[in-house]
RNA sequence: GUGGGUGUAGUUCAAUGGCAGAGCACCGGAUUGUGGUUCCGGGCGUUGUGGGUUCGACUCCCAUCACCCACCCCA
C-alpha cells in the first residue's frame, strides 16, 4: 500500500457516514430550536489569536497546536478549537451591530497535534453553541440546557454534568494570590509541571494527577471560597435554574479549564464509559474574550462537544439512532430487449424519489434475486422481454412473497410501493 | 513528549525456528423466467517496513512505521 491515511486521522466511510449525518441533524435542530444559527469560520487562523485568547502557557498553544508559515512567512495556525474564530468573526463582522444577543453554533474539524488514543484524535470534528451578547445567568443555564438536552433525547444515561465557577478577573486574581500562598512553602515538594505552572496558572495545581502532588493540596483553599458577592450570586443563580429545569449536576471545584478565556461558569459533561477520554463536552462563560480579540467588553457563554465521543458513547449504550437506507426496490432484467427497454422506465423511478438498484453485470435471474436480497430491498421488480411486449412489470413483494402484473407506465407501481412502506 | 500491548488473506484469527492455513465475507456455478436454505468450485498473501542472527525466520534480535491502551491533555 503506497499511501495512508496521516496519524490521528481517520476517514468517514459509507457505513459509518449516516450515523454523522444523523447525528449533525440532530444537533442542527436543537439548536435551531432554542434560536441559533449557524456560522462557519475558516479551519486555519492566524495563530496569535489563538495564542491571545486561550493563553501562551497553555497546553493546547504549546505544544499541540498546527503551525506553519505560508508562503509570505505570516503564521498561520490550524484551529485547535471554535470559539476563538467564532469571536474574531463576530468582531471582525460587526455582528454586536445587527442585534445585542446573538446565537451562533458551530460544526466542523479542529486540530491538535496530540498522542492519538481511544477518543482522541488529531483531527477530530466538534460541534459548539456561542451565546454572545448577555450576562444573564439564564443564559449559562440555557447553553447548558441545549447539551444536556439533547443528549438525553439522543438516549444517553450515563451523563454527568459537573459545574464550577472560576469567579470574574478580580476574584480569580485574588485567587490565585491565595493559592500561591498555599502552594509557595510546597513547591520543593511538588513535581516539575507544577512549579512551572505555579506563577503563570497556580490552579492548575489542583489538577495535577501525581499523587504526591495531590497528597499535598488537600486543603487548598477552594474557589469557590474567593468568589467576589457578583459571582457568588451569578453562580447561585445558574445552579437554581438548573434545578428548575431539572437538570442534574454537581460542583466541582476542581473544574479547571485548559483554556485562559473563561471567567465565572465552567462546566463539563463526562460520560462514563468512554474509557481515558471520558469528557462529552465542556464550556463556559467567557466575559472577558470579545474586548481581549479586539471588540467592546460583551459577555458571552458557550461550549464544544465531541462527535467522536459521542458517538461513542451511543454505541456504547448501544442506542440506533440512525438506520442504513435500503432499496424501495430491485431492477430485475431478463433479455436483451427488457435491458435497453428498462432503463427509461428506471430514470423515471428514480425522479419520482424511489431508490431503485439495478445492476447490468448480474445475468441470471438467481442472481438478481440474490443480490436484492442482500440490498434488502423491499420489492423487485420484474421486467423481461415478454413483459416488454406485453407493456407490463412484476412487483414482487420481497418480504411476503406476493406478485403481481402491472402496466409498464410507472405511476402505478409507484404507487404500490409508496403504499407499502406504510 | 513518556510507558505498555499488538501488527499474517477484504475481515476475524491459526501456524515447536522447517511446505503460510481456517471461519466469515466476496465471486462463479448447480437446464439465463422467480430469491433467502443447501451443495460444488474459486486464495502464491511483499506475514506492516528495513536490517540482523541462522543451513533455514510469521516465529529470535535491532530499528522504524502504524494501530490499541494508559500517562499527559482535553472534545
Amino acid at each position: 500500500m503506497k499511501y495512508s491515511i496521516p496519524r490521528g486521522t481517520y476517514d468517514i466511510l459509507p457505513a459509518e457516514s449516516y450515523k454523522w449525518q444523523a447525528v449533525i441533524s440532530s444537533f442542527r435542530k436543537i439548536a435551531g430550536s432554542f434560536g441559533y444559527e449557524e456560522i462557519t469560520t475558516p479551519i486555519f487562523e492566524v495563530a496569535e489569536l489563538f495564542e491571545r485568547s486561550s493563553g501562551e502557557s497553555s497546553d493546547v498553544v504549546q505544544k499541540e497546536m498546527y503551525r506553519f508559515t505560508d508562503r509570505k512567512g505570516r503564521e498561520f495556525a490550524l484551529r485547535p478549537e471554535g470559539t476563538a474564530p467564532v469571536v474574531r468573526s463576530y468582531v471582525e463582522n460587526h455582528l454586536d451591530v445587527l442585534s445585542n444577543r446573538t446565537k451562533l453554533y458551530y460544526i466542523g474539524p479542529m486540530f491538535r497535534y496530540d498522542r492519538p488514543q481511544a477518543g482522541r484524535f488529531r483531527q477530530f470534528y466538534q460541534y459548539g453553541i456561542e451565546f454572545i451578547g448577555s450576562d444573564n445567568p439564564y443564559y449559562d443555564a440555557e447553553v447548558i440546557a441545549i447539551e444536556m438536552l439533547w443528549l438525553k433525547d439522543l438516549g444517553l444515561k450515563n451523563l454527568r454534568l459537573e459545574i464550577n465557577s472560576v469567579g470574574c478577573s478580580s476574584c480569580s486574581a485574588d485567587y490565585d494570590t491565595a493559592l500561591r500562598e498555599f502552594f509557595r512553602p510546597l513547591l520543593p515538594q511538588l513535581c516539575a509541571d507544577c512549579n512551572n505552572r505555579f506563577d503563570k496558572k497556580p490552579r492548575r495545581l489542583l489538577d495535577c494527577k501525581v499523587p504526591s502532588c495531590k497528597a499535598l493540596r488537600g486543603s487548598a483553599p477552594s474557589q469557590l471560597d474567593y468568589l467576589d458577592e457578583a459571582c457568588k450570586a451569578h453562580f447561585a443563580i445558574v445552579c437554581e435554574h438548573l434545578e428548575s429545569m431539572n437538570i442534574p449536576y454537581t460542583i466541582n471545584p476542581g473544574i479547571v479549564r485548559g483554556l485562559d478565556y473563561y471567567t465565572n461558569t465552567a462546566f463539563e459533561v463526562i460520560y462514563e464509559g468512554l474509557g481515558a477520554q471520558n469528557s462529552l463536552a465542556g464550556g463556559g462563560r467567557y466575559n472577558g474574550l470579545i474586548e481581549q480579540v479586539g471588540g467592546k467588553s460583551i459577555p458571552a457563554i458557550g461550549f464544544a462537544g465531541g462527535f467522536e465521543r459521542l458517538l461513542l458513547a451511543l454505541e456504547h449504550e448501544k442506542i440506533n439512532f440512525a438506520e442504513h437506507k435500503t432499496p424501495d426496490a430491485y431492477l430485475i432484467c431478463l433479455g436483451d430487449k427488457a435491458r435497453s427497454g428498462v432503463m427509461a422506465y428506471l430514470n423515471a423511478l428514480r425522479q419520482n424519489g424511489l431508490y431503485v438498484e439495478y445492476d447490468p453485470d448480474k445475468s441470471s435471474l438467481k442472481a438478481q434475486f440474490k443480490a436484492a436480497d442482500a440490498t434488502n430491498a423491499r420489492f423487485a421488480i420484474i421486467i423481461g422481454d415478454s413483459e416488454i411486449e406485453a407493456g407490463t412489470v412484476n412487483l414482487k413483494n420481497l418480504k411476503t412473497g406476493e406478485q403481481q402484473s402491472l402496466p409498464l407506465d410507472g405511476g402505478e407501481v409507484l404507487l404500490h410501493i409508496v403504499q407499502g412502506q406504510v
